[in-house]
DNA sequence: TTGAAAGCGCTAACAC
DNA sequence: GTGTTAGCGCTTTCAA
């Protein structure tokens, strides 16, 4: 009960020592179980109770050569747009981890060598493997991780070289894109834009893809009614203007709740209301989708379900034998607002 | 260059034999380069370099007892309001620890007992110290660790227990309120309604507090003025519509931009528009105030001062001797947009 | 089924 | 200034 200040925690010899039993009975009491007869063993767990003992984890790290850390480097949301997939990730990851004995370690990445910080705790063997959230194009965390194969899951597809051999769980954009370009088209639009981003974005390539696809499916137009922008506010609101103004569209699909921000800045400027005057889709459901009025529809991730996925590629690679499970594809599904 | 797969990282001993010195002059060169003369310490940085050595974390770990890790228990933003600021505030955290040689430790509370996971990370310690930031009435974490004499920083004041003395850091959310309701008064507003949360919130009182204060410094009327409401878009939504029928106020100030989304949703009904028919402040300038049209004006915490004095507190408290460095409260700004 | 011995990689204390 | 010794708490042999 009264606890020193600085008493140390107990250790497996004082664990031992009250339950009359070696270190070793201890160690396979909280190891291996099945080991032990079932009156040493309910002797030991009461003294483990008693004592409340916890393996030290430096001890057993050092011993095992497995810190049970697996290492994210935190990239926060921009401030001014409505990315905040990082958030919800990261929540789950944290649970899912947990649930097969893992931490999250948090690292930022030094300013000057982006590939240092992961260099560093792969040399001093503080994680057991990575979790790789950016794989935009030119993002080299992957490849290096790869060359140096060190273990690590991706969050997001190896566009840039789609002969990665790493594991990695995306959510399909292109089916987020035709889902919404779909619940628009039976809503009765037919001039249906789209607000994407730079070509040089396989992600905003591949959004498009979905859009374009279910055009054509139904026969309808696409020429003049795709813009493309920076991944701002202001730029979606430049674009959302141009494509209005020369294109007459009566819905919007954007490649991300940022972009459609901006459509919906152009429409309050112009006195446009959203869901009546004009239809808008975002992309990831934030935050900002939520609560903005009159809601904005948005392709919601399945981020919880991913990091389910991103564990179990872990567990694979950190079995013995290694376990590549290669690429898991998982479908995302549309929330429903008043803005379409 | 060519690093076979399961090649074992270099260890002290392996930089040791290569610069031709002992282990312990290694280990001074690393931890105390001060005591080896220039050129032993150049040629084991050289042998370092070589070999891409890094200590061993657990092996330093098991020996001096410390980890370089503060747990963080990560609770995400909620769906369907717009507190973003676990983020914000966690990549401060992230990046004010790192230059001190700290990591973040994520993990989640386990659902039956709220404290076990902060026990267990404690009695394996697998973590230096805490950083708690739910501190509202009712969270037991702070006093449990305090009681433990657990080494942890608070972010938030120790609201519920003015006697408690461990170390905290706070945003000065009375500040915040007045300087947004000062604000609207200069823009010659008169019937300025306050929109908050429940009574037994003390961070939602103190901030009311600040409204309250300015008020009566310029002589306005407040009675009938101030409603609380539960922290969703939905009850703001209904708290707004009362307080716009029985009070008319001209302007709103809100504990948080969820609620002050509410008084957007509540305008978006009827027609009104922000910044031309009523005034809207919000409180924590989340994203979705940065990105909502027209812009809602909102209190800013400091979140990067907030880390890095809990990081300065951390280190006092990791200190030998500790030092408890007592409560420092900052002051918050004003990020002015369109809806004021 | 249980116990004894060895050692993971590092650093504190002391000797040289 | 540099080297030697010991041991942090644990788990992995191997023997009893």
């Amino acid at each position: 009960m009264s606890q020193h200040s600085t008493a140390p925690p107990p250790t497996l010899a004082d664990v031992a020592e009250k339950a009359g039993v070696s270190r070793q009975t201890v160690s396979n009491a909280v190891n291996n179980p099945d080991l032990l007869r079932p009156d040493t063993l309910a002797r030991v767990q009461d003294a483990i109770a008693a004592l409340g003992y916890s393996p030290n984890r430096a001890a057993r790290n050092l011993r095992t050569r497995v810190s049970h850390l697996i290492g994210v480097r935190f990239t926060p949301a921009e401030e001014g747009t409505a990315n905040g997939l990082m958030d919800r990730f990261l929540h789950s990851l944290v649970a899912s981890s947990a649930e097969v004995g893992y931490h999250v370690l948090l690292f930022a990445d030094s300013d000057t060598e982006p590939l240092q910080a992961y260099d560093e705790l792969l040399r001093s063997t503080a994680v057991d493997a990575f979790v790789v959230t950016d794989t935009y194009l030119g993002a080299p965390q992957a490849a290096w991780l790869a060359q140096r194969r060190a273990p690590f899951v991706a969050f997001g597809r190896p566009w840039a070289d789609p002969q990665a051999t790493h594991a990695w769980v995306d959510v399909d954009g292109a089916a987020g894109a035709a889902l919404a370009t779909s619940h628009l088209v039976e809503r009765g639009h037919t001039q249906i834009a789209w607000l994407g981003w730079r070509k040089d974005s396989f992600i905003g390539e591949d959004r498009r893809s979905g859009w374009a696809r279910v055009m054509g499916e139904h026969g309808l137009p696409v020429a003049g009614l795709a813009a493309r922008a920076e991944n701002t506010v202001a730029c979606g609101r430049a674009s959302a203007e141009r494509l209005l103004d020369e294109a007459a569209p009566t819905a919007f699909v954007c490649a991300s709740d940022t972009l459609a921000l901006g459509v919906l800045q152009m429409m309050y400027q112009r006195g446009l209301v959203a869901g009546r005057d004009l239809a808008v889709v975002g992309f990831d459901d934030s935050q900002v989708a939520q609560v903005v009025p009159p809601g904005l529809t948005s392709v919601r991730q399945p981020l919880e379900q991913v990091a389910v996925e991103v564990v179990k590629a872990l567990q694979g690679l950190l079995a013995s034998p290694p376990v590549v499970q290669q690429g898991v594809l998982l479908s995302p599904t549309l929330a429903l607002r008043g803005s379409s």
